[in-house]
DNA sequence: ACAGTGACAACAT
DNA sequence: TATGTTGCCACTG
């Protein structure tokens, strides 16, 4: 855990969020930050995905759909890594997103909608804000 | 405590 | 459209 006591640290809300991406919907790194009011930290959000390959091995992680967490042109992102973009995009086709040649997804047709602020309020603070 | 790092984003060429 | 540059933020040793 890297968790310092309850609060919940900005990874696990951005898994909390990334896991709420319906199968043959996509979503972008700056749009997860601007759900997690934090509309800077989209490079932080990308670091969060990327540590999951550390823990590959924790089953509590293993659910979250990565995969379709693209950037904000809407292309996929991670072009130069070793583990490649080509399994992203196979993945993402599986699932029925259509994604170019170019690795390009059509944000018009699969661009997933978000949450609204209460079911944020969920995720970060793990129940209904009071008001 | 501090500097380095990275699956971003916005803007300039 | 394709690069390059700069600003950002959370996490790590």
């Amino acid at each position: 855990m890297t968790n310092s006591e309850n609060a919940p640290n900005f990874y696990e809300q951005v898994y909390a969020v990334v896991r709420r991406i319906p199968r043959g919907k996509v979503s972008s790194y700056g749009r997860i930050a601007n759900m997690l009011g934090r509309p800077r930290a989209a490079r932080a959000v990308g670091y969060a995905l990327n540590a999951l390959k550390d823990r590959k091995d924790d089953l509590a992680y293993a659910d979250i759909p990565w995969q379709r967490v693209i950037n904000s042109q809407g292309r996929i992102s991670i072009i130069n890594r070793e583990n490649s973009a080509h399994d992203q995009a196979t993945i993402l086709r599986s699932e029925g997103v259509s994604v170019s040649e170019t690795l390009h997804v059509d944000f018009d047709k699969y661009l997933w909608g978000g949450l609204h602020w209460a079911e944020i309020e969920e995720l970060v603070y793990g129940r209904s804000s009071p008001l």
